[in-house]
DNA sequence: ATAAACATGTAACATGTTACATGATTAT
DNA sequence: ATAATCATGTAACATGTTACATGTTTAT
């Protein structure tokens, strides 16, 4: 039974605690958010597909008149969680706007500089959140070490930023003529 | 007109000089793959598309039997790409299946290293190809610049993998009991 | 001869986003 | 009262991948 990647978000994080949908959504935005990303309709057409596949329980607990699942993981579940752990990880992709603005920038050499500007403001601000996390105490364990490698990835990306401002030729010439030989 | 930014890729690629949709996908696959990606299907389906939008002009050019389409940009096209260019960059994606794994390990602890190390060999493995590009003089202008990025990049992150190996407790000890406060 | 590379496309599928739709509870 | 938050879903759309389909030219 092959599974994607989002599904295993979900596994992952009622392996921790009972979580409704909701629960979900709110815990991915605030971690896995800035490497692996889940929308509301992602996680409840997952949740259902998981509760058939026997991986998930769902629990009804409403609050009042306002209904609830409680989802749990099952031991087939907890079975393809451990599983998926132990195998090697396949998917690393980077989708960079700004760094295929730069790459183009001879077509209009005044904007690479404003590019890695931006790029350079995106990746403090980013910081800047996640070292708050850190501060708030935010995570633990395994999720505070991946919580550091946010914190640190995204400085190292800053600094390249301004790096590569200070190399920037001024006056908008080219840095020589660009081209990828085929 | 609203255009994805792989139809950016392909007006920045023939922005350097006429490509067919084969040119352009051996030329992405060499170079903003790392960063930006495109299949022959988008690839063939975006040329027609900015084709009828006015911003590239096809020109049969056959050798022999063997049909192929020589693409340029058009005014209309090289402006689309200027003004894209002078946007701010909005896309910032990692999708990262290891980092993903390694915030979920204590449902499985032993997984922790192994993953590290995949992850720690499959940027010391891009990092040396992408050298292998800068040596072989593939990249100029601005796609040095990027290549540059790409390979102190990868670099980094491989660093960063050793360090988290030498920092994990040995024995598959937990690092602290892990969880995200919602 | 044969394989590799050149060249263009379609169809089916998978994944993921946004807008829409609904309704309850809690805080101000 | 009203807004924010909690809570679950559907529908339409956008994006992107893989497999399939076809045929030519060049290198071995």
């Amino acid at each position: 039974m092959e599974l994607s990647a989002t599904a295993y978000v979900i596994l992952g994080m009622v392996s921790w605690r009972p979580m409704s949908g909701y629960d979900i959504k709110q815990t991915v935005d605030g971690s896995t958010r800035f490497f692996w990303a889940a929308s509301y309709s992602q996680i409840y057409a997952e949740l259902h597909r998981l509760e058939q596949a026997g991986l998930l329980a769902a629990e009804p607990q409403p609050t009042g008149g306002r209904r609830r699942n409680l989802h749990r993981l099952t031991d087939d579940g907890r079975r393809a969680l451990r599983e998926w752990l132990e195998r090697e990880p396949e998917t690393f992709e980077m989708r960079d706007e700004a760094l295929l603005k730069l790459f183009f920038a001879s077509a209009s050499p005044e904007s690479a500089r404003t590019t890695l500007e931006a790029k350079r403001r995106h990746h403090r601000a980013l910081a800047e959140r996640l070292e708050g996390m850190q501060r708030a105490g935010k995570a633990s364990g395994y999720a505070a070490i991946v919580l550091g490698y946010g914190v640190e990835c995204q400085r190292w990306m800053e600094s390249w930023c301004e790096r590569a401002l200070a190399e920037l030729p001024t006056g908008g010439g080219d840095p020589a003529s660009d081209e990828v030989a085929a």
